[in-house]
DNA sequence: AATTTCCCCAACCGCGAAGTT
DNA sequence: TAACTTCGCGGTTGGGGAAAT
């Protein structure tokens, strides 16, 4: 296929964007919309290239971006949906409503990244970074010697790991001492998860509220492809997740998160996610039996998983608690200082004990 | 107060996919 | 089917403000 002619350079204004060539854009097209990019600025009367103005209007003047911080539900989204999607900022982006792919990429690149290398997290495998942790001596040792140890008090790790991270370690570095090549099979296991996740095409969480925006809205499917985390969990997912369901209702102590209503917020939009392969988008277009197998099962607060986020993500445009509201998480406001994320999920951290039901031991 | 360093983010660039002729 | 055009994505850059010295 033959390249575009890049943009003609002569005449072309480069740079910043003034508020008159701002002014201009938006008038241009809140009277005869957008389309044409290329024969846009000449006819808005701009001295730019069409990429220029589809650029600054997509990432700036769009009226249905959001600006300011990330709110920590809208943090922890976008590592959940990288950790399948990679850097398909475009993706993620859709499914983060009033946010533009680069604003994600650059708030990836600049905050969440440089905190999960401080965690010790791989950013772009979303694993403990094994070289930098000798957690096999740490956690063959003491960790399930003792029903009150922390695993992330052990790690050193700091705020937002995931409970299923910290396993994800744990169970490779055992399933590493009796398969060494266990490692390499569940990298390249990850890998091909994505690649067939990648493949597919996420539903949108909500759908733009935006007259000028006349992208086609791609249907929301039934249900979502979601081996991507049921493969990177790999064979002992049924089983964790089996021994976290029961872990969850009788120890957990999520003291915060249900005081916060976190835990009943995360989990009460979605239904049960049979074997793993599917989770809902929304109840109301898929309703299957239930499964026996279930073991994500919603309407109970006890239960935190994978799905939790998804469920929130997944949280219909007609939901009464959209992403945003601030009846999630956080009481007055989601939005949440850089070190108040970090003590928050920290002290969750601290609260989320490790009894011998997590699982730990049996990967050992 | 002046200078340097660091960090953030808006904008650019190059490429590939998709659409059109 | 090939050539061409348009669009969108992801990586990168550099200007400018903030923080540190």
């Amino acid at each position: 296929m033959g390249r575009a002619p890049c943009c003609e350079k002569n005449g072309l204004k480069k740079g910043p964007w003034t508020p008159e060539e701002d002014q201009k854009l938006i008038d241009y097209i809140h009277q005869n919309g957008y389309g044409n990019w290329r024969t846009l600025p000449k006819n808005a009367g701009l001295q730019r290239c069409g990429k220029s103005c589809r650029l600054r209007w997509t990432n700036y003047l769009r009226p249905d971006i959001k600006r300011g911080r990330f709110a920590f539900e809208e943090e922890e989204a976008i590592i959940q949906l990288h950790s399948i999607l990679g850097n398909k900022w475009s993706a993620i982006a859709a499914r983060l409503p009033g946010r533009t792919d680069n604003e994600i990429k650059n708030y990836w690149n600049t905050h969440i990244r440089k905190r999960l290398l401080r965690m010790g997290i791989d950013p772009v495998t979303h694993s403990p970074r094994l070289d930098l942790l000798d957690l096999s001596s740490i956690l063959g040792s003491s960790l399930y010697n003792s029903s009150q140890m922390n695993l992330s008090r052990l790690l050193g790790v700091q705020p937002l790991v995931n409970p299923e991270i910290l396993r994800l370690a744990s169970s490779l570095l055992s399933s590493n001492r009796e398969n060494p090549n266990f490692l390499a099979q569940n990298v390249q296991e990850n890998q091909m998860s994505r690649d067939v996740l990648q493949s597919t095409e996420l539903p949108p969480l909500v759908q733009p509220n935006n007259q000028f925006d006349q992208t086609p809205i791609p249907e929301i499917p039934n249900c979502v492809p979601f081996s991507s985390e049921t493969q990177l969990m790999g064979q002992n997912m049924e089983q964790f997740s089996s021994d976290f369901t029961n872990f969850s209702s009788q120890n957990c102590q999520l003291n915060e998160w249900q005081s916060n209503g976190m835990a009943s917020n995360l989990t009460q939009d979605y239904g049960p996610v049979s074997d793993y392969g599917y989770f809902e988008s929304d109840q109301s277009i898929m309703d299957p039996p239930p499964s026996e197998n279930s073991n994500f099962q919603s309407h109970d607060s006890n239960n935190f998983s994978f799905a939790s986020v998804f469920s929130n993500l997944s949280t219909p445009a007609s939901s009464p608690t959209p992403l945003n509201s601030s009846s999630t998480y956080f009481n007055s406001s989601s939005i949440a200082t850089e070190d108040e994320r970090e003590s928050y999920c920290s002290n969750m951290m601290l609260k989320f004990e490790m009894p011998e039901m997590f699982g730990v031991s049996e990967f050992m």
